[in-house]
DNA sequence: AATGAATGAGCGTTCATTCAT
DNA sequence: TATGAATGAACGCTCATTCAT
């Protein structure tokens, strides 16, 4: 796992205790997002939740802005993490490969913090281009792990194909979250919808033909 | 279309100079909801963006809560107008119907209206419980027409079945607009995404098996 | 009971219908204030609760201010009528009617409207010059009645005398008010207390002498 | 005198800065109050008097209720510690100290703070709790005086008399404030007033037998 | 590294008042 | 007479931010 760049004020969190504070200030950010959203995150409230000031958390973040840029930051990093995890589990082959991916994620759009952070991020990413370019690049990451399975699944796909597949893919699955998500009203099908997921979408990477996907309309 | 009951102060709007300004008053929540976000939304301004005075907006709409529900319950009834008129669409059979819904639905999230105003209705889903009701029902409406054609298209699937194959489907489509709506990475690509999505799901409809859906893992 | 000049716009509360109207409008006032205190007395409320508009109620009383005094006056009115009947009821002697006075006082101001409306006006009356006279007023008849009474009980003392303890007499029976009126704490020994005052005025007023009132200190 | 405890929010008014600051706020919220009634109190005024802005005084007092708390617990107590005083001023016999107090106790009322403050403290605790329960802590207090003077000067009464006596007493020297109070009617006479009110009830005190009290109607 | 103190703008909401119809 | 529509100021309160210590 890289080291995150924090973006608090140069000087800043330079010893240990100084980066365990800004550990907690964006732990409690996120626990304040999830729970009420971007709307419920004040800089007042972090501080509150995060046990300090509101002068010392701007010592930390000189504004809400880049504290922001932090909180999402680290998330994603998170989420980059567990997809280079899934990398390196050994899979018999790449079908068995291919499918545990597929369940892995909708596994995890299962929980509190992926059904509520994610909208969030999609939400917030119409209105603030930084939050757009760290989603990018996170889904790019999310992506490459499908992309290099496509490719041994069906060697006829051009680079071009096998990313539009992925992105197809990923996108179809990211879907699922508002409705199958944590607390959702298809949570309890959330297993038969990933079967389906699975079976569709391996069925679809085995058998589609270049001129399925660049076909005019 | 049936008529919107509106969240209006009792006797307000009553005549046409008052309907007139709660219209001008929803588009402008509207406006502002999509260029801004949720977070954008407030009284002011949507009374200066309406042209009038905060108590005036206060007269038709005694509180935000009102004001945010009849934008969302006016925005999500022209959408689920829009899924009548697909219903009406003549279509030569079951698999040209089905594949059109597909193409119309991925075309419209192209829009910068539906790009932009259904994060912010999965975000705000996640911490209001009305926003989350009427959300449901609009996409309940949406898979009906995917359901019925589904039912043609593969009569050896149950209603349970044809429902979460119409979930997934439909979750799947709207999972694509953060990447491939408007303004959106993806957004030139959209055509060839709503072929591999066309055919991927046509595909999914005919071959599924009751036992692929309800396996054990 | 004379006719109340009341203090609507000009012109207005001609007929019977528009009075009934202003009688509804002064009830309602009322009832708000001996509800919530002046504090809670609003245009908007009134109207409401007269079920009228606002504009409507504007028609007849042009701002809060002239709504304010005939509310006042309306009142006060009928508190001194009570004063012009206990006049008249007849008394075999003066030191029963003056004990039943002092009774029917005590125990009027165990009302839910006397125990909330008066200590409204006595504290409208430091801020609002009307409010003062009319409360001045009010009293003033109040007295009168202790003062005839005085007269015949003890005949030796002059006018200025006489005056001065029916004040004590009428204001420390006022001053009950906030401690033994409607659901205050000593409200069930009301009677109890009433008897007290009136053993203690009816021997002030027998006993005292012209030069413990005037003596110097 | 006791410590007041303060209902300003946690971690504030910790140091001397932030101390003064609350006593000026305090005193310039009872400045309007007295000025120009609870009517009056509002909090943009209150930081407007105090010289500091609305953000500054909310930095202290999170909502208004906690300042009128504060408010009312502070004058009050300033009354309070005033009959603790009265108690420890040597008076030659139960008589004279008897009369020092009424006396005391009338003179006050006279002063421009406690002719405006104590009608609006009568009407606010008609509708707001706090109010009503400190205010009877204050009278509590300044009847436990008379008390225990009546108990010397009658002993022949019993504690629940002695109370409905001073209760009395205490009541109709209140009642005296809204017209013979600062700037009121009768203020030129308080003097005599106060005679009779001293001669009345030390009479009575002196001469009320048991029965007298707890008569039938 | 941390605090208490402070500001000024903005929030949602209510107010008394006005006015055309 | 009566209404719906409208304003502009003020309400209590929260915000992001700044700063001296």
């Amino acid at each position: 796992m890289r080291e995150l760049q924090l973006q608090v004020r140069p000087g800043t969190a330079a010893f240990s205790k100084g980066q365990q504070r800004v550990l907690k200030i964006l732990q409690s950010a996120r626990d304040l997002m999830i729970a009420g959203g971007y709307h419920n995150l004040t800089m007042r409230k972090v501080a509150a939740e995060a046990g300090i000031s509101v002068g010392n958390l701007s010592y930390y973040y000189p504004n809400k802005e880049h504290l922001l840029r932090d909180l999402l930051d680290q998330v994603i990093e998170s989420y980059m993490w567990e997809f280079d995890k899934i990398k390196e589990e050994a899979g018999v082959g790449p079908e068995q490969q291919f499918v545990a991916i597929i369940r892995f994620i909708i596994d995890d759009l299962g929980t509190q913090e992926t059904t509520n952070f994610f909208p969030e991020l999609w939400a917030l990413s119409n209105h603030d281009s930084h939050a757009a370019e760290r989603m990018d690049a996170l889904y790019i990451k999310a992506r490459l792990v499908l992309n290099e399975l496509i490719e041994v699944l069906n060697p006829s796909l051009n680079e071009p194909e096998r990313e539009q597949l992925a992105l197809f893919i990923s996108a179809s699955m990211e879907g699922l979250t508002p409705f199958a998500g944590f607390n959702k009203p298809w949570e309890s099908k959330r297993d038969n919808i990933a079967n389906i997921a699975a079976i569709s979408f391996l069925n679809l990477v085995k058998t589609i033909r270049n001129e399925d996907i660049d076909q005019l309309r």
